[in-house]
DNA sequence: AGGCAGGCTTTTA
DNA sequence: TAAAAGCCTGCC
């Protein structure tokens, strides 16, 4: 079916922007989505119009996946190029990155293993995890593929298993969150009814969860769009850009959408 | 108390 | 060989 969108949406941009782990790009700029025990195959098609392969009621979750409700292009407008050239530059060059509403157990377990590695290393532990643990499930194309793991699952896991996830000393991180997750201590409904300051130290208190590693489930878990995560990138971009302070009083409530749009832009201009 | 150095698994460039 | 969307432990 085709969806229409009047707002930002770059597919590829997001893809690459490091806050998701399992979209696969399947050719002709067609991206194969799992969430949960589904998947959806989505291809822009210009002119806001996208052409969407998915289950036949399952329209709205996807437009709540990708926060359609949400006006980027509002956010993204919002710096001054006369008082912030350079957030403003990363903003317009970043165009059509959004916040994705992923499930929050796999964001926690994705940005655990994310800790001292690269994205690429990243995406082949979280897919090994789902082979793993995950449950084994066929796509609307007939393909099959695998459910993120939960908690149960990857508990079951023995410690071999886990080793040949190539998780390192991160595994016994996700073991723990998982005991956490099985044991009540950490709770999403309840995460979310905390102010963002109760949830980052909530979170801070999982066995390898440090302040980064909660920002960027508070960010991209919890969909809580001022949570502002420091990483090697944007500790150097703070340096180098902002070397008399960041206005993130300026930028409440939208720090993370605006942290995207840097650490993309930083990431590009490496590359 | 809070800051700092060193270590940690593995992959990537 | 160094660096990679860091965190834990031990030491001061």
């Amino acid at each position: 079916m085709i969806m229409l969108v009047d707002d930002d949406f770059d597919l590829d941009r997001i893809a690459e922007s490091g806050q998701c782990f399992r979209w696969e790009l399947r050719g002709e700029g067609t991206y194969r989505i799992p969430l949960g025990e589904r998947c959806l195959y989505i291809r822009a098609l210009g002119d806001g119009r996208f052409d969407l392969d998915c289950g036949e009621n399952d329209l709205a979750l996807w437009r709540e996946y990708f926060d359609l409700k949400e006006c980027y292009s509002a956010i993204r407008a919002r710096p001054d190029p006369r008082s912030d050239p350079f957030l403003a530059e990363c903003a317009a060059s970043e165009r059509g990155i959004r916040i994705l509403r992923q499930d929050p157990w796999e964001v926690t377990v994705s940005f655990i293993i994310s800790q001292n590695r690269n994205i690429p290393a990243i995406r082949r532990s979280v897919e090994l995890l789902c082979r793993a643990a995950g449950k084994s499930c066929v796509d609307g194309r007939g393909e099959a593929f695998y459910s993120f793991p939960e908690p149960e699952a990857i508990l079951a896991l023995s410690e071999r298993e886990l080793n040949e996830c190539r998780l390192g000393y991160r595994g016994r991180y996700v073991r723990a969150a998982a005991a956490a997750a099985m044991d009540g201590t950490l709770d999403f409904p309840s995460l979310r009814t905390k102010t963002p300051e109760a949830a980052r130290d909530a979170l801070t208190e999982l066995y390898g969860v440090g302040i980064k590693v909660a920002s960027c489930i508070q960010l991209f878990g919890l969909h809580q769009l001022d949570a502002f995560p420091v990483d090697t990138w944007v500790r150097r971009i703070l340096e180098n850009e902002y070397p008399d302070g960041y206005p993130f009083e300026e930028y409440s409530p939208y720090n993370g959408v605006y942290q995207q749009y840097m650490f993309a832009f930083y990431r590009h201009k490496a590359l």
